[in-house]
Order: C-alpha cells, then structure tokens, then sequence
DNA sequence: CAAGAACGCTACGGCATAGTAGCGATTCAC
DNA sequence: GTGAATCGCTACTATGCCGTAGCGTTCTTG
C-alpha cells in the first residue's frame, strides 16, 4: 500500500496521485485506505518515510574518502531509485503541505548533517584549517550533485562525487587560499 | 493575463493553477482565455515564457568577473521573482508535460552556455588550463547556487556568488591539480 | 469453532475543474 | 456611423476525485 503510494508518487507526483488508483493498483479496496489513513496527505508522509534509508558513516580516516563514501551512500539513499523519482514532485508539494515541508527539510538537513560531522572530524585531524567554512564546504560539495539529478536529470555516477569532492577538496589544500585568489 | 497565471503558478504550483481562479483574478472572463489558448498547458508555457528575461554575458577580461557578473544576473533572472518561485513547480511538471519539459531543459541548457562562453573565452586567454573539464566546472559553480535556492531556500546572495566563484575557481588555479590532490 | 475484526465491493453525495454554448454589450476599424 | 470582432456573463456538460455508508465475506484469535 505504502509502496504502491511511493510509486504512483514517483510516476505521476503528488497532485496527481489519487487514492482511487493507489487502490486500484495494489489490489486494495478504497475503503481499507482510508481505515488506515485519514487522508491522502499522511498516506504520501508515511510512504516517503517508508521509502527513506539512512547510510551509515564511515569513518576511514581520509577525509577525501569519508565524504565519497558520505555522497555516494547519499546518492544511492536519495537520487537513485524510488525517492530520486519522487524528490522534485516532493519538494514542490512541501512549499504548500506544512507536514510534508517537516519531512523534506528534516531530510535535507539530515543530508547535511552527514557531510557536516565528516569534514568537522577533519578539522579536528588538522587536515583542514580551523576556519574553515564548514555551511559553504557543504554547499559546494552538495551543490553539484543534487544540480546534475534535479535540474540535468543525470544519474550521479560515482566518478562524478569523486571528481567533486577532489575538485572541491583541491582548493582548500592548495596553498592558494580563495580570497588571495579573488584579487589574482 | 500571462502576469496572473504566472502569479498563480508562483502561489499554488501548476497543478493547482485552474482557469477560473485566473480568470476571476485577471477581471478577465474565462471564456475569453480559451479564445486565446486552446489548453491550460499552452497558457502556462506562454506564462513561463513571458517572465523568462535573460540576462546579457559581459567581457571584462577578467575570468572571475565575468562569471560572478554571469551567475548574478542568472540569479536576478531566474532565482528570483516569479520565475523563482515558479522553478520548483515547473520543474515537476516538466518531468510529465513534453511541451514544459523542452521549455525547462532550454532554459537550463541556456544557463549553462553562458558560463560555458564566459570559461571558454578564459581558456583561450590562457587563464586555465587547456584541458579544464569546462562541463564539470560549470557543474560546480551551478550546483551550489540552485541548492542554495531549491533545496535549502535561501536566498542566492551577491556574497554567496562570489564565494563560489573563488571557492571554485582556487582549485584550478592552484598548483594542486584535482587529479594529483585525488591521490594525496 | 465461534465471535469479532478486518477486508472487498458497490454505490453514493458533494465538490472542483476543464471546456463549450449562447447571447447581449462593448469596442474598434474603416 | 456601421459592421465586425472581441469581450463579459451565465449556464451547462462531462469528468474526476474525495471521503463515507452499507453489506456481505474472509481472516484471525482465543
């Protein structure tokens, strides 16, 4: 049922999706939905959670390691499969939908919760600087990679994280500190 | 009539957008909306296209510049104002409507020649590097910037334009190519 | 095996929306 | 001025969807 929800959402997005087809799909009668759930909206906040795995975090010592392993695991979780289809109808139904506004944001948040603990574990390392800025790093490392799935509509390849965490990593190893690089 | 659509679109997303609702707030009949467009489709293409503005590519000589002046006025012109507030929503749809689904993918292919002008001239200047991976570069100077805007929703500043511009642009400047900091 | 819960089915009522029809009024061009 | 195009308005059809009612059947549980 939860199931049949995710995957009509990931087909049609979530104005579309009705109750009568999700019935009609999974074999369940109308009826029996709604003895489970009060209304559409819970049904699609309950699928999504359904749908949602957490990666785990490596911790390899390397940061350069730790944060392909972060993204790749992220995109394997998130842009790949059921819950990559749905994102954009999911996102769009969140500026609207107060509870699902919750979910994704907590999601997204979570994302970057991920990314955020691997670089502070560097910090601490000393193998980035102190003052780093830890949101940007994040951003830009994010960026590229939800970019290329929602607006390029292109699977993120394991080569495409590693060549932007290398790319990204490249300018906060190299002696060139960016606001030296600003006035070059 | 276009204004009002758009102005819906922003608001409630495409989905939501009905006829009557725009004709009751435009003081326009409904009836005279389908005179002028066969479907609701065709009105909201015609809406997106209205509101689409693009901005001009500058020449400063300075690679730094021209990209902070590029990615600026792509703020100004799509991240903001209604287009922005529309992205979302048109994005979703045109995962579905093959008439938006050609709109949205033109205008990010547009978006994304105009960096990719802006970083070839460079090259040619000898500022970069004969090689430069030119699409990832303008990966990972765009990325940043919609997830800033789609994802966390916050708005795209002056500042966080520039930084990225620097963040990105330190790395290829430096010493350290991203392949060789890959093995490091 | 018996009682109660859960399910499937059909059929509703109510509402919102896409488009259309017809007619009178208004505006515009020549 | 006058004819034609355009517009506004009301009403209408058709459709789709939400959420519920009623009733018979199946499954579970003790």
């Amino acid at each position: 049922m939860l199931d049949t929800t995710a995957e009509l959402v990931a087909e049609v997005g979530v104005e579309r999706t009705t109750i009568d087809e999700i019935a009609s799909r999974s074999g369940v009668a109308k009826t029996t939905i709604y003895r489970h759930f009060p209304s559409k909206q819970v049904l699609v906040v309950e699928a999504v959670h359904a749908c949602t795995h957490i990666p785990a975090v490596t911790d390899t010592g390397s940061l350069r390691d730790d944060l392909i392993s972060c993204f790749s695991g992220m995109t394997k979780a998130s842009y790949e499969g059921r819950l990559g289809d749905m994102m954009l109808s999911l996102m769009d139904a969140a500026q609207r939908d107060p509870e699902l506004g919750r979910l994704v944001r907590a999601q997204a948040e979570q994302r970057r919760r991920f990314a955020t603990t691997v670089i502070e574990r560097s910090v601490e390392r000393g193998e980035l600087p102190d003052d780093v800025d830890v949101d940007l790093l994040v951003t830009l490392l994010s960026g590229p990679l939800v970019y290329t799935k929602l607006v390029r509509r292109q699977r993120v390849t394991e080569e495409l994280v590693a060549a932007v965490v290398d790319s990204v990593l490249a300018c906060y190893r190299a002696p060139v500190a960016p606001e030296s690089a600003a006035n070059a």
